[in-house]
DNA sequence: TTTCGAATAGTCAATATTGAATAATTATAA
DNA sequence: TTATAATTATTCAATATTGACTATTCGAAA
């Protein structure tokens, strides 16, 4: 639903047609999404027939025309009732990288080292990258300034880790040996 | 690819049947991944088919036949590879919760500032939450604290904008108004 | 003024994902 | 004992997602 709620966004700040919207995305609001191409016009037109918007063919010289899409009284409505769901709840985000720190263990413990402190640096040179994008205009800044605060913290996070392992101790408040729990026998 | 990493890890640690596969993921790797039973189901299927898992037929009672999973040489390469590219790999994650931030002008103040608040409560409550799980053995401790420690930078995160929104200025380092950036008008 | 790469604009077949249904077995409480 | 709820186990139709392709126009270098 957050797609919708992205597509609704930026089209009653203005009307748009499909590749336009795509792009704007692409450049502006790619730390917050991964919608590709096609699934923005997939939910447009899905939006068109649900009501929430209506489009326009429009010509430009001897192109092919296309549809600027705009949003209805329906589509505002939507528009703000997603928001206000969005504004209120907290998703957890999953760490599909932190499926192999449960598999830590199967490899020896100075080749999984090695391998984390590459994660590691991939880490750092990201940060300056983040750090060295040009001031976005409007709340953009405040999205990038979310991915580097974030980054920090999870930087900040496995270098702890990276340091307990080097100790060759468990890391705090771990107990026991590595690995994903004992799988009880099948029933 | 990680869903792969994932099944083969746990078949690599104990043979299982699929919907015992998909409960042990439930009950202990949750926080990192959002593997449905059905699509474990698929992708068992499609390994077995490209050869990296091999299904063994078992009858317990007079219950349908099961399908007990076990890795071949193969899953054991693949499942090498993929955790290596895994450990070394930082992927970004997707902030869907900003999408919402950034169209925060789009509401009255006091009305965006309220619902945050909101969010802000329902993460300490999910930190409770976590911080009050009883220790999980092995490596699922591991990926309990990181969801903490990454909950913690969170809640430090919108703090600081609820905060910041409150005394009516921009949030640090925000130039100008809020907003997303203004839109070339079409070409 | 031709050519070649980049930008614009969109489509579609193939793939992936999932909610919901099915169905058997076992536990539980009435 | 006998409903009924919970657990075990899987399938499938419907939906959603995407990589790869098509096609036009524009800019600029040769």
């Amino acid at each position: 639903m957050n797609a919708k709620l992205l597509l609704l966004g930026i089209l009653k700040q203005s009307e748009m047609h499909g590749y336009q919207l795509y792009d704007f995305i692409e450049r502006n609001l790619a730390v917050c999404t991964d919608l590709k191409k096609a699934s923005a016009y997939f939910l447009l037109n899905k939006m068109e027939k649900e009501g929430y918007i209506q489009a326009v063919e429009q010509r430009v010289g001897n192109r092919p025309p296309r549809k600027v899409y705009r949003l209805t009284a329906s589509g505002e409505q939507l528009f703000e009732q997603l928001l206000v769901e969005n504004l209120a709840q907290y998703t957890p985000p999953v760490f599909s990288d932190d499926i192999g720190i449960a598999f830590l263990d199967q490899l020896p413990a100075e080749r999984a080292l090695a391998l984390l402190r590459k994660r590691f640096q991939t880490m750092q040179l990201r940060l300056r990258e983040l750090e060295n994008i040009p001031p976005h205009p409007g709340a953009t800044a405040l999205l990038i300034q979310h991915q580097i605060h974030h980054l920090q913290s999870e930087i900040a996070w496995l270098g702890k880790l990276i340091a307990s392992l080097e100790q060759g101790t468990s890391p705090a408040r771990t107990p026991r040996r590595e690995g994903i729990p004992d799988c009880e026998s099948p029933s």
